[in-house]
RNA sequence: GGUCCAUUCGUCUAUCGGUUAGGACGCAAGAUUUUCAUUCUUGAAAGAGGAGUUCGACUCUCCUAUGGACUACCA
């Protein structure tokens, strides 16, 4: 019998939540789900020198926005509440001073100055300065003062940090879900700073630890930048004596950049032009803007089922998956252990599915506020047929109104290359013709339109090419859209014949 | 520099010792078509290199190379 599975994400609230950030709550999301487990959220602000103002506002938004559903955590609360960690402060110290007396942490009283220093030194020689098991005993540490004097240095009000005594020479071996088995030796490792007086907060380390175990987190799925430290964790874990109900470790590979090297970063969306944040940003700072993919008109699902697919798969070959679809198959085993390189192209392809299986209703909806923009008053029967029409050549919902303005709106000017082609010869006299065979119509549905003038066309053996385009050019303006059938049928009889008439009136022959 | 992690088409990936190494994006060609698209068909395209283990390795082990992460009183 294993225990209920509870998964945290526990973001930082220092600027925008990025892509990789929002693949990593949903993992959580997905493997909680999954396993009928519950979804936290934590914020990790025990920075308070990196803390940005609506920051947290913006992840939430931004779960929200994908769909990911938060059971307990900050902006809902729970039995575990605060979930904010700088609302939480006070019981951070009392755990770092557990550490100290147990023997598996010290007072530091080094300046950052003094650390600067020392590593500046080091450098110089070719060396790396580590704080660890060679030189805590020569500085000003619990480890080397009296015990008077660090009394005394901590009364007086000296800055001070608890530092954790990592052993020397232990081979620690840890179990990642994803990675599998891994060792490593104390002795490569440092002695991190768990808390510090100067602002009486904890660093992360720490206070990950606790608030894991108080939370009772069952599993930690985070990012692949926290694998190297996760032998510090498995330590805190057995100095806390909590190691048999710690939780187990996921880390999970990184996004990369679409090219080049390094992982993904706000510059790359910048030069190549992608969103890698999920909302539109502006820094309350600098007042920088960053794009959304929200505002730059993905569909969050489309959004989410991209960033799913990206490093990780069912072994099957389906690829376009519903949150359910995706809970219903997500494991932590099929979760790749490379890196991927996000690729926008990619992206773009998703959203174009997810408009495609879009119904009528669904995209007049979405379609409406863009035809109000351009001054066109509609039902919303006729902006989603519009829509439904067109959205096969869509990636956007933005791109609908390029691919259905002339359903609304009749010509006044005509495409260059189109009117070349067809405005000369017979063709205008030939209009006249079908305008005259248009207005005989009664029923101008598209199949009886179509019938009519086809039987016109075959019987005065015009060529359908040139007919049909000039009636493109006299409806459309241009050399594009659908099957002319339906652009007759949707504008009806009356908009055709007043279309025909002004191009017959206004648009002179080609010689 | 050190530590850890990774390595199949250009990219995302399937394969869990025996396959013509499969799919998708992108790319190219062809077909369809009243235009532009869509769609359909087809094609090019991969196991980093070297040693082992094995009857047999993309798959297991080791080495090398390459890539990445980390190396703060940041998370």
């Amino acid at each position: 019998m294993s225990r209920e599975v509870r998964v945290r994400f526990a973001p930082s609230p220092t600027g925008p939540l990025h892509m990789g950030g929002v693949r990593t709550a949903l993992y959580n999301y997905l493997f909680a789900r999954r396993n009928g487990g519950k979804m936290i959220l934590r914020i990790e602000d025990t920075d308070s020198q990196r803390f940005v103002p609506g920051a947290e506002e913006y992840i939430i938004e931004s779960l929200k926005w994908c769909g990911i559903e938060i059971d307990e955590g900050v902006g809902v609360g729970g039995p575990h509440a605060p979930y904010r960690q700088s609302e939480r402060k006070e019981i951070y110290l009392k755990y770092a001073k557990q550490l100290v007396e147990a023997g598996w942490a010290y007072y530091a009283f080094d300046t950052a100055e003094e650390l600067d220093a020392l590593r500046k030194e080091a450098e110089a020689v070719g060396q790396t300065f580590a704080y660890n098991y060679s030189v805590r005993e020569k500085l000003p540490t619990s480890l080397s003062l009296s015990k008077e004097e660090v009394e005394e240095r901590i009364a007086r009000g000296d800055i001070w940090v608890v530092r954790f005594k990592m052993p020397e020479n232990e081979i620690v071996e840890m179990d990642d879900l994803i990675r599998g088995h891994v060792k490593v030796n104390t002795s490569t490792l440092d002695d991190k700073v768990l808390y510090k007086s100067a602002d009486a907060l904890p660093t992360y380390h720490l206070a990950n630890i606790v608030d894991d175990h108080l939370m009772e987190i069952s599993h930690v799925i985070r990012g692949e930048e926290w694998l190297p430290s996760l032998p510090l964790h498995y330590l805190l874990y057995r100095a806390f004596g909590w190691q048999d109900s710690q939780p187990q470790f996921a880390h999970l590979p990184l996004l990369l950049k679409p090219t080049g090297g390094g992982k993904l970063s706000k510059r790359d969306g910048d030069k190549m032009g992608f969103p890698v944040f999920p909302l539109f940003w502006t820094s309350p700072t600098t007042g920088e803007t960053a794009h959304g993919y929200r505002e730059d008109g993905y569909f969050a699902e489309a959004f989410v089922n991209m960033l799913a697919l990206l490093g990780w798969n069912p072994g099957t070959e389906q690829e376009l998956f519903s949150m359910q679809e995706l809970i219903d198959n997500f494991s932590l085993e099929r979760v790749s252990k490379s890196g991927a390189r996000f690729q926008p192209d990619k992206a773009k392809w998703f959203n174009a599915q997810y408009m495609h299986r879009k119904t009528d209703e669904e995209l007049a909806e979405l379609f409406q506020p863009i035809l109000r923009e351009n001054g066109v008053e509609t039902s919303d029967y006729l902006a989603g047929k519009a829509a439904g029409i067109m959205k096969e050549r869509a990636t956007f919902i933005g791109d609908l109104w390029d691919l259905t303005s002339y359903f609304f709106v009749a010509p006044t000017s005509y495409d260059e290359k189109q009117t070349k082609k067809y405005w000369k010869g017979d063709n205008p006299a030939r209009l006249k013709e079908l305008r005259e065979v248009l207005a005989s119509i009664d029923d101008f549905s598209k199949e009886n339109t179509e019938a009519v003038v086809g039987a016109w066309i075959a019987e005065k053996e015009y060529g359908m090419g040139q007919i049909m385009n000039t009636l493109r050019l006299a409806l459309v303006g241009a050399g594009k859209g659908p099957g002319m059938y339906d652009v007759t049928a949707f504008i009806g009889k009356d908009e055709c014949l007043k279309r025909i008439d002004f191009i017959l009136e206004n648009l002179k022959p080609i010689e």
